[in-house]
DNA sequence: CACGGTATCACATAATGATGTGATACCGTG
DNA sequence: CACGGTATCACATCATTATGTGATACCGTG
């Protein structure tokens, strides 16, 4: 045993396709083989025994799929890093696996040498993921994260100071002693948050500002 | 000209650069500089005039930067696939990169032959990046998409509705009516699940739930 | 059946919030 | 310099919320 190698598990159904990754991993230095598994049913003794540096998941294996493997190494051992390991490029599968915290999406056509540097790639704290796929992610992003938010309300800095304080619950006397200024100040300016807002009460405000804008 | 090539415009100010990257696609078949400009500055009409497939974009430029670059493109040719381009990893530029929409973040130390798969790749629907720069994506993502909820707070059912209602902005008297209770009882409701909460006042439960429950 | 959990209501008090009116002061722009 | 916007404070009043204590009733489980 290379004690400098990445230690990896395979999780693979199809046979020759494990047998292929076996001999690939095998031969190759810096990169130490601990096992090959046809599923993950005892994924947790084998996480705790083996201690993986990377995994290698296939996602659509009998019996246990490798989501619910992904989801158990999650629980059982978070620090490992997980690459998926699939012939399916379907946003369903690639959302909950990212979700889920896979580290890195691959596509079973791979060339070898490009899965070696992946491997490699997670060990190191990237995330390898062919382009397609990260496309993919990309759309997942929330399509503009917040760049106007207040501004559509027009809140002065100070208001949207305040408003923040309020989220964070704290009450007029609490704003007030934080911003070093008196209550009836504060009011005053809560009363100006409201009118923009079109709310009545802190309830409202808190609702809608989580909602629409900072935070 | 070669009419089935990807066409495409370099943005560097650096000229050894500049000059390294025109000889690399000029020397590749199947892509086609057409364009290479020390900055953004006439960015508008370049887009209309060489309508390029792909741009290759440096951040750190004179005048106008990349990610201005970048913005202008996406208003006036928003089809174009844009690489940004730069010895920089910093999580902020990424960030803005990507949420401006550049389809890729490569790195400069990106060996020429990468480059030009990823060029390929972008031209083909793909979002080419380095996987550090993937992770960094990844991490952008919302951390999980809420799956247990108010069961971790173990709030009855009554709770619950009533939590919901105060999320919405009704007053102790509103949810009264609307249940068809007295107000001392959502009081004794609100109290219950303050405790549950561990706040003490609306405004907070109002923030927690949204963070956390339902909503 | 006794017990714990839930839901309901009542009474009481102190604290906080909502709204109104009005005033002073600073700052930048036309 | 006058004006509008912002920020500040004061006084006043009414409404709502927060907290406490206690009681009744239903329901399911051991």
């Amino acid at each position: 045993m290379n004690p400098s190698a990445i230690r990896i598990i395979v999780y693979e159904d199809n046979p020759d396709l494990r047998e292929s990754l076996s001999v690939l991993l095998r031969g190759s230095m810096g990169f130490e083989l601990i096992g090959a598994f046809v599923n993950c049913e005892r994924i947790a003794e084998q996480m705790v025994e083996l201690h993986p540096d990377v995994v290698l998941m296939d996602i659509d294996m009998p019996v246990v799929n490798g989501l619910k493997g992904l989801k158990m190494i999650k629980q059982i051992a978070p620090q490992v890093n997980v690459l998926m390991f699939t012939v399916f490029e379907d946003n369903e599968n690639i959302f909950e696996a990212i979700c889920l915290g896979a580290v890195g999406y691959l596509l079973k056509r791979t060339p070898p040498v490009r899965l070696l540097e992946a491997i490699n790639d997670a060990y190191h704290g990237g995330a390898p993921m062919t382009s397609s796929v990260a496309r993919k992610v990309l759309q997942m992003l929330p399509p503009q994260p917040r760049v106007a938010d207040n501004v559509s309300y027009k809140l002065t800095e100070r208001e949207t100071e305040i408003l923040n304080l309020l989220v964070k619950g704290n009450s007029y006397k609490m704003i007030a002693d934080k911003c070093g200024i008196s209550m009836d100040t504060v009011r005053s300016h809560i009363k100006k948050i409201y009118d923009k807002l079109h709310v009545h009460s802190q309830t409202e405000a808190v609702a809608k500002a989580i909602h629409e804008n900072i935070v």
